[in-house]
DNA sequence: GTGGTCTAGACCACG
DNA sequence: GTGGTCTAGACCACG
């Protein structure tokens, strides 16, 4: 797991995004075992208490579970997971379309540009 | 001009974001007037010392030029303008494929996807 | 407003319980300002951390909104602070009906009880 | 014996009061036979350990005596068990009118609410 | 060891 | 001044 925050949004929201997608694409399986906290936290350079904030966002939404002593897990409800996915999915097209539009591009030439763009290019 | 903010970021920085947007599409002209202070913060609902802090990193970046006497207008240099219009789509590309591609869309089903995105689904 | 915690539960969970009832009973009315997160903190002899994580809980819920400078409100909503009231006592009602029924008070009995229990006796 | 647990308070502190309300109520009957730990353990569905805690507690507050050889007892001084059975009654029917004065109920509300209170309302 | 809570104290955005 | 975030560090329940 890669973590990269930047400065103007708080780092908990932040984290709660990136788990989403982690866990919206698959890194971290349905059911499957999540660090533990402290892990994670010294993994992304962050407060555990930051880290713990992000966590048990995630619960209230139903996509991790904890058990007190044996650590946390990943929902295995599969129909939860792939709403989520789904719910990102569009949430990022939507954004993404909304955004290029105003730049001034239609929908043919995003997706030419998006068929085309190279990997090379997702550095800049 | 519409001004949507989300809470968990500061207002100055989405105002920036967002006349990025209105410059580098064009809604704002090249060498054109800019409003003044204190009706672009009326009419985004903050406060004139936000909307002030936030020209003024526009001025810094280039993208707003003021005189002290006419008020503020947009930069007649259309190299920057584009520039700013290329740097701006290529970072929402980048990051619009990086999610997409960790949600599990190739490619292929992506461009399909933007072609075909209803302006309808955008509501949702 | 008065504060008794108990230390065998969270205290941010004991303030969003008192809270509630506050709320639901109008001691906090509707659409009135709320104290600042410090005053509360110092009332309730707790960090300020530990009264914003209850009235954020609270917020979430939607009995309070927050403005991020003129401070924080009861929710307007009298339909929100009903509900909130009437399921506060049907909690109530429920856990007291099960507890004096396995001490082997009836129904009648309880409501006798009810009736006549005098005012001093509440502070034993 | 039915064991329900909430997650925000201590589990044995949970047991303890579960068992005071059995042994009050009679459901554990004075000079009885309490169940060996273990099963007790498994039919809640804690730890041993937990389950060993609770029972120890029960023991310093003279509810329940331990036989080194032939297990657990409940007391058979009848003076206590009432005593208990009368305390708790008196605390849940504090609580209980505090809470309902709190949100506005006059002590005839009450009696009559708790009179007519229907069994197939516990379950909302 | 693991999750969870709490405090003390610093700092930020906005007004 | 007001809400909000973050860190460092301590301590607790349960296993």
């Amino acid at each position: 797991m890669r973590w990269n925050f930047v400065s103007d949004r708080p780092i908990y929201a932040q984290i709660v995004e990136s788990m989403k997608l982690f866990i919206a694409g698959g890194e971290l399986a349905p059911g499957g075992k999540v660090p533990p906290v402290r892990d994670l936290a010294a993994e992304a350079g962050v407060n555990p208490n930051t880290m713990q904030r992000a966590l048990a966002e995630l619960e209230r939404e139903g996509l991790l579970r904890s058990n007190r002593t044996s650590g946390r897990y990943v929902t295995d409800d599969a129909a939860v997971v792939e709403a989520v996915r789904l719910s990102l999915a569009k949430a990022e097209t939507v954004r993404f379309l909304g955004a290029m539009e105003k730049l001034g591009y239609g929908r043919a030439d995003i997706a030419r540009l998006v068929e085309n763009f190279k990997a090379g290019d997702d550095k800049a």
